[in-house]
DNA sequence: GGCACGATTGCT
DNA sequence: GCAATCGTGCCT
């Protein structure tokens, strides 16, 4: 199955994220098809890490594209990223969510759980998604994705940067987060009925 | 050196 | 609703 080449990863953030939707996380013998995303832009989206600059934490933003960005959030849990844009221009994409194949223990609905259960940890910060044996993302099939977009979970600390609808998500797949925290789903499925008489 | 806080999750 | 748990960035 074809791994992704590095001139995809090195488009613009904002367009290779909803582009990894429907695409394949392997890790080991495990993979994950990618339901759900959200980018991270520049140092002026002050709800990336890239926001205080070059640090030794940020610094794989910073690097070339097609490199994995793995940090350590609340102290215990493991973030996946994948590095996009050229080198010098700090964005990533966060995989939020992936539906196991085969089937995992555990969840896969939400990025700590997800790199639990795929075994996505720091030792994997920095590793090549291109030409590295540990971790890649590769395509296993041209099925369209129906994409649905919204704000992005757990940064509300980013002031109007919080809302910007760069969290991008399967619309038909059931493997998506619940992202607590999220008001209303942009356009679908389970919103209040429409004609509930709510009399008065 | 100390301290507040976080791109989350699970339990009360 | 809130605690767990520790690396990071900034200050005290």
């Amino acid at each position: 199955m074809p791994r992704l080449p590095r001139s995809f990863f090195a488009r613009p953030c904002l367009q290779v994220a909803p582009d990894l939707l429907g695409l394949y996380l392997v890790r080991g013998d495990f993979a994950g098809r990618i339901v759900e995303v959200e980018a991270y832009v520049h140092e002026e989206d002050q709800a990336c890490h890239a926001r205080v600059g070059r640090t030794r934490r940020t610094e794989m933003l910073y690097g070339p594209p097609g490199y994995a960005y793995v940090f350590l959030i609340y102290g215990m849990y493991d973030c996946f990223n994948v590095v996009t844009e050229a080198e010098g221009s700090p964005a990533a994409v966060l995989v939020r969510a992936v539906e196991p194949v085969p089937p995992l223990e555990g969840g896969t609905d939400g990025p700590g759980k997800l790199c639990r259960a795929l075994g996505i940890n720091r030792a994997h910060n920095g590793q090549d998604l291109v030409d590295g044996a540990l971790v890649w993302i590769e395509r296993r099939n041209r099925k369209k994705v129906k994409i649905a977009t919204t704000p992005r979970i757990g940064v509300d600390y980013a002031g109007e940067w919080a809302l910007r609808p760069w969290r991008f998500i399967d619309a038909d797949s059931p493997w998506v987060s619940k992202a607590r925290g999220v008001k209303a789903p942009t356009g679908s499925a389970s919103r209040p009925s429409r004609r509930s008489p709510r009399t008065r």
